[in-house]
Formats: C-alpha cells, structure tokens, sequence
DNA sequence: ATGATATTTCGATAATTTCCGATATATACT
DNA sequence: AGTATATATCGGAAATTATCGAAATATCAT
C-alpha cells in the first residue's frame, strides 16, 4: 500500500468536477458505455468520454470492450477504499444523482443501438431535459 | 441534510491539493496555529492562510483566535462525513502525511512564540523542501 | 467496399487555479 | 506613542483545467 500524496490528490481531483462524479455514481448501478451515460446525462458524448477518461486515469474506472461499445464499470477492488466508499456514500444523498439514476434506469430499460442514435439526434441540439 | 451536487464538488476541490491536505490531516492532531502549521511544512505563512481559507469555506475547519494568534482545528461535526471520515484514514498511511505529523510533534513541543520567529526566519529562505 | 455509428482525440478559447512576495491589518509589548 | 510579530489579503504571471464541435479511429452492417 503506502499511497503517495500525489497519487491521492489526483484521485481526488478526478471525483472534484460535477460530471466526473454523476458518471462515477452512475456506475454504481453497474456497467454502462458511453452513449448510455450520454443520453441518460443529456451531455456531449465526447464530454462522457474525456469523463472516463479521468475517471479511468485515477484508477476507478475499468472498461470492457464489445464490438463498437465500450462498457465501463467501477473497479471493484477500489470499493474498498475508504475515501471512494465514503464519496458514493455521500453522493447517493445528492438528489441530482437521484434524479440521474431514475434516468438511467429509463434508458438502459432501451436497447442500446436505439438509445445510441437518440444521442447521435437529441444531443447536439435538444439542450432541455425531457424532466425528472 | 440533501447535500447539493455543487457543494459536495466544492468540497472535494477544497481537499484536492497537496498542501491543503497536508493540513487537513495535521489538525487531527488537535488544532494548530497558522505559524505552527507553517513550521511544520515548511512553507510561506501567506500560503498556509490561503489554505486554511479555503478548508474554512468547505466548511471542515474552524478557527479560535487567541490575542495575535488563530488557533485552527477541525469541524468536529464534519468528522461525521462518510467522505471526510474515510479521506483522512486513507490520508493517515500516507508516507508524507506521516512525516508531517513527526514534525509536528517538534514543533508543538515548543512555546508558540520561539516556533513563529523562527518560521519569520527560514522560511523565505528555504525553498528547496518545496513540491505541489 | 461503402456507409453507418460508437468512441476517442484534437484544437482552441475561456475560465479557473496556483503560488508567493509584497503589502495591509491586527494585536502585543515597552 | 512606536516596534515587533501573526495573519490576511493583494497582485498578477504561469500553469492547469473545462468545454464541446470537428476530425479521426474503430467496428459493425449490407
């Protein structure tokens, strides 16, 4: 163990930005790709990515490739950090994270190529939230 | 309770930085003054103020003043904080958090107004110890 | 192969943060 | 009063981060 301060400043700095941490919340449900977030978000697809990007830099985040999607999860062994437990603790009591997960379980009730090229229409344009 | 998504962001940007940290975890030990902090880590007094300012704001730290001194010291109530809780418990194994915290005892071993001149004394100076 | 589409990277600007010496303010001491 | 000292604030240049459309890459479908 003996975790570096820089690496537990990065860490934290990667959970310290409102979209990194819906996303890592979101994951809590399980594995979700990029255009899932997307549209459950109702943010750019590349804004999702460069999210996990982080989210993966910082250790938290694990991808699963299949075919064009890529699936990302949490990393389970990070579950058992303290600081990380105690943050998805907190998070849960957020209600913009409540209202994400209500959204997520909409979308991923969907097929996901249906879902995927909702986002490929909706996003760029359509701004305003089809509410929750 | 219902903790808004930018106030927990705002948090967590308080704690995501070196020095910050550093003196988030030395006020475990019971609270300090800024000059002792200062002392301890080496560091321009300016820049342990603009810290502390910023623990304040998020809320984890609260101040006690006593003649020309500012006695700093954690927000016991914070302490109940899932995220904080365990933020400061993975803080504690951190090989640099640790050696601040022998400093510490060096320093708090000392009357207050030796330890403050002597900070006035060296820290302009010594600038190599520097890393954030 | 051609086209469609999921994801990533790029580009470029704007906004924010960092850092610390210098200066200001506040209290103590004589 | 004046001096000393503890802390806070300021200034402002450098570094970092945020943002998202556009372009690039990778895979699937026909």
């Amino acid at each position: 163990m003996a975790e570096e301060l820089r690496t537990l400043v990065e860490r934290l700095k990667a959970v310290s930005h409102p979209l990194r941490l819906r996303v890592l919340s979101l994951l809590e449900l399980g594995e979700l790709c990029n255009c899932q977030i997307a549209e459950t978000l109702q943010v750019p697809a590349s804004s999702v990515s460069e999210a996990l990007r982080e989210l993966r830099r910082a250790g938290f985040v694990a991808e699963r490739k299949d075919g064009r999607w890529v699936f990302m999860s949490l990393v389970t062994r990070e579950l058992a950090s303290p600081f990380l437990k105690g943050l998805l603790e907190e998070a849960a009591a957020v209600p913009e994270v409540q209202q994400d997960r209500v959204r997520a379980q909409a979308v991923t009730a969907l097929a996901i190529p249906v879902v995927c090229s909702k986002v490929q229409r909706d996003a760029p344009t359509e701004r305003e939230a089809t509410h929750v």
